[in-house]
Parts: C-alpha cells; structure tokens; sequence
DNA sequence: CGAGGCCTTGATGCACCTCAACCGACGTGG
DNA sequence: CCACGTCGGTTGAGGTGCATCAAGGCCTCG
C-alpha cells in the first residue's frame, strides 16, 4: 500500500511504501496526509436535497436512504476520492467542493473525463466492472456521502421513486458523455472553451451562486485535457474571448460580460449538458 | 405527422407531411416506407440470452422479462428506430441488424454518437428526460425488440438481478463513452481508425463471426463523423494501413492481416470498450 | 447510357501543436 | 533578507496534421 503525500501549495502528489494493512481509503486514523473522515450524516437535512439523489422522494423514503447514506469523508485538495483499478463498492455524492475525474493511460498521459461540483454522483462507471475505471481527484478540499451501491440497490427495491431518479441519474450522464463528444469531434477551439465556460456557468447558477462570476477550480492544462487542447490553446482562446470584451480573466477568476455573445461563439451546437 | 419516405438505393429520406393520426411508429398497417412490424418473441429462446438483458437470469425470470419484451420490430436499411425529440417509451434490443445513432445539429450537421450490433440496448439516453436525444437509424435490415422501460422498472423490482445488470450496462455505456471522449481527444486520425477497427473486431468476435474479416456497415463519412475526422482523412487513414499490409480494403470490406501491428498503431491508449 | 452515391487521391491552407522564452506568485534555504 | 527553484500562465515563431477544395474513378440503378 502507499501513503499519497500531497505538496499542499503544488498540489503534487508523492508516494511512500506503506504495509499493507494501511488501507488507503479506510484508515482514517492515519495521521496527516490522508484525511478522510466519516461522520454522520443525513439526507434529510441535507441542503442539496433538491440537486442530489432525494429528488422527489418523501420525508421517510429519505429517511431511509439517510440511513444508507451513512457516512461523510473528506478529501484535501489533492487527494483521491478513488483511484483507478480499486474494487468498486460505493458511489459518492459531493456535498461540498470540487473534483475532476480521469483516466490515465499507460504512457502517463491523462484526459480529464469530467469535471464535478455539489449533489452530483460519482463513481457510475464502475457499476459495470466493479472496479473503478478511473482516478477522482479533489481540486479543492471537498466532503463527498459515501452510498454502499448494494445498499442503494436494496432499497432501491423498496423505493422505486429513487430507483427511476437513480437511471435518470445514469442516463443524464450518458447524455452529457453525448455532448462532450459532440464538443471533441466537431467544435473548434474557441467554440469548445465556450461550450465549456456556459457550462459551469449554468451549474454554478443552479448551485445558487453567481453565474458570470466565479473562480475556475482547475488549471489550464486540466481545461485542455478535457476539451482535447493544449494548455497553450486554452490560454489563447481566453484572451481571444477577452480581447473581444466577452469575458475578463484574471488567473483563474473569470467574469463573463456578455453571456449572449459567448452563445454565438459556441455557435449553434447545444452547450455540454 | 411526418412520413418518412426513403429512397432504397441512395438511402436518402424524404418527408411527406400525414394527418397527425397517423402516428410515425406505430401504425403498422401504413403500407411501404416505415415497415416495422410486430411480432411476439421469447428472451427464452433468443440465441442472444448470453449477450443481451436476460444475462445471468433463471428460467423463471428470463419468462417474466420475456413477457414484457413481448414485442419485436422491423426497421429498414436507413429507417429511423427512434428519433430526437420524440417521447421515450421503451428501450429497444437489437435482435438483428445494425444501427447507428446520431444528433443532429440545428445547422444540419450529424455527429454519430456510435454503432449498435446485436445483442446490444439502445434508448438509454432517452430515459433521464423521457425525451430521446438523438436519432436512431438502421444502416442494414435490423429486428429489435422493445422493452416498456416502465414495466422493465416493475419487474427489475421482482427480479433483482435483472435490475443488477441493467445497471451494469448503463454504467458500461457510460465507461464506452469516456473511451470514446479519450479517443477524440487525444488521438491521431490513424490511431482513431485503428482503435475502432479493433473495436469492431472485437464485437464482432465476441457475436462468433471472424475477428479479421468483416463488411463493413456505414460509409466513410459516417466513421468520420464518429471519430471526429473528414471522410478523405478516414480514407486515406484507410490507405496508409493498406500500404503497411496491415490490413486489406475493398470498399467496406475489411480484413486485418496483423492483429497485433493494428494494436500498436492505435498506441497505448486504451481500446474503446 | 447518364446520374448520383461512394470512394480515392492530390494540392493547398489553416488551426492547432510544439518548442521556447518570459512573467509573476509563492515557498524554501542559505 | 534575498536568491533561487518551481509552477501556472502568457505569448511568439515555426511546423504539421488535418480540413478544405477539387478532380476523377467505380459502381449501381433507372
């Protein structure tokens, strides 16, 4: 086993060699640098009841997936909130910060699959194989519920409502995958950073928060990977869009001052779901 | 209501406006163009238990799905299965035939979001908004059977194991997409080919028909568009492994003489799913 | 036979990649 | 304290992989 340590101003991770009883995940009493935590939670007092797997369910069905939903963890910037190749046992919804998703491939390049914010689900991918298909990275210290997916199968059979929102879940999911390839195979540079800002912008304003005025969480390169660009190209597509006064960048705050023309420049396609 | 006309040889459909009575999909009696036809069906008997739905189900349960998927249809070469916008109702399982899916851009453009051989389940995108997000379209003959997702839903309930492997493919179609999202954001056109030649090698070994021979199904255009190339590049993509004696081309017809050099054209990046 | 669809191949241009230099922010160590 | 290294970001110069435009071949069908 190995003990990630984390450069908390870098955000890079080292590895240490570790026995094999110190479990990466579930030994929270391990000092330092994998904190994770579990405390007790409930989805019926949760505040993203209306974003996250309780739509739609009433006051004792939620009870009843509170109790499932057990646990909270926290993941520091940094850490991994699972890492591919592990065995798959549970989803996790975010209850708060922010994380990306990605798959390494052999010769140590990686593409960032997605990026996730507050009430989304993490892990459906590793439903099919259960083993996880690829690495959730916190990119701020975030606090995700962890769902036993047996567990939510289980009463899943007793709530069919929270059955039918789960594959809406799922299927939503697909949906936005569609999107993402439509981005990578048809849309310019210019178009897909776009594509990408109305985006976060959208999910930002459901989330309660402003939606020309936020602070991206990721970094140039992790934005390339995503859009299939070089960090270079996202570079210069920012200040292509802020030359023409339709967003101002500072660093990672990023303004958008003409939310109808950054529209047009995604151009006709429909925006990532 | 629209009717579909389409011209058997060039593929090409034309619309010809009908009183709305006369539904798209369902009005079988409607003689000529849209020939999809009823038919009763058993999952019990299917040669394709091993590779569909009833995956892992006992005969009792395999009887019970086979009850709600009571229903098989015809879809032409170049006929629509489903199309964007309509309402959901049922997923469909293909039985015979092959299909593509693709949306459609309001400027006209298509990006096909992938291929479908037997055995496979298509629909799923459609349940998050009970609104299919993209068109369905035969490119050869094709049967299918439909699956009423409610009464899929029902006896997922009965039959947990049923519901189990719903899930796991939902989640595989999602695992599928992200490879496709690696590939169109990573890859050189050749590795793009390569990696779906593979890709269809493998499916079409796994149906028990030759991993290294094989027609294929759509045109060039329509494998561009799939992985984010123009046609002259997928042919000459096509040429250039010729040259190498990698494989041989005839029209749509595919033969891979070394396996193992297609491999390592495609990279180390990993294969689609 | 002609028309149209599908495919191939060549010539040219351009969007993005690659390489490189440089800047500012920040933390570290002498 | 400042010099230095590192990282994230920006910008420029030049190269290239693919798109675009165009011509022509093969095949099928009417």
């Amino acid at each position: 086993m190995v003990l990630i340590q984390i450069n908390r101003r870098t955000n890079k991770i080292g590895f240490k060699t570790l026995p094999l009883e110190n479990s990466l995940l579930h030994d929270s009493s391990q000092p330092g640098h994998l904190d994770i935590k579990q405390i007790r939670s409930s989805c019926a007092t949760c505040s993203l009841r209306e974003l996250c797997l309780p739509v739609g369910l009433n006051d004792q069905e939620i009870q009843i997936l509170g109790d499932v939903v057990s646990h909270k963890r926290k993941v520091r910037r940094g850490g991994y909130l699972h890492q591919s190749g592990l065995k798959f046992q549970s989803l996790f919804a975010i209850r708060s910060g922010f994380l990306k998703t990605c798959v390494l491939e052999e010769d140590g390049r990686q593409q960032v699959t997605g990026f996730h914010m507050t009430g989304e689900l993490l892990g459906l991918d590793a439903i099919s194989t259960e083993i996880h298909t690829c690495d959730a990275i916190a990119l701020e210290d975030s606090e995700v519920c962890e769902i036993p997916f047996t567990k939510l199968e289980e009463i899943g059979i007793i709530i069919p409502s929270l059955m039918r929102h789960f594959h809406k879940i799922m299927s939503r999911e697909i949906v936005r995958d569609h999107s993402v390839m439509l981005l990578l195979g048809s849309m310019k540079a210019e178009e897909r950073l776009a594509s990408f800002l109305l985006n976060l912008s959208r999910r930002f304003f459901l989330r309660g928060y402003s939606e020309t005025d936020f602070n991206l969480r990721m970094t140039r390169e992790e934005i390339g990977s995503y859009l299939g660009l070089k960090l270079e190209t996202v570079s210069r597509a920012f200040s292509k869009l802020q030359e023409e006064n339709i967003i101002t960048v500072d660093h990672k705050h990023v303004r958008i001052n003409d939310i109808n023309r950054l529209k047009i420049k995604m151009g006709n396609s429909s925006c990532i779901t």
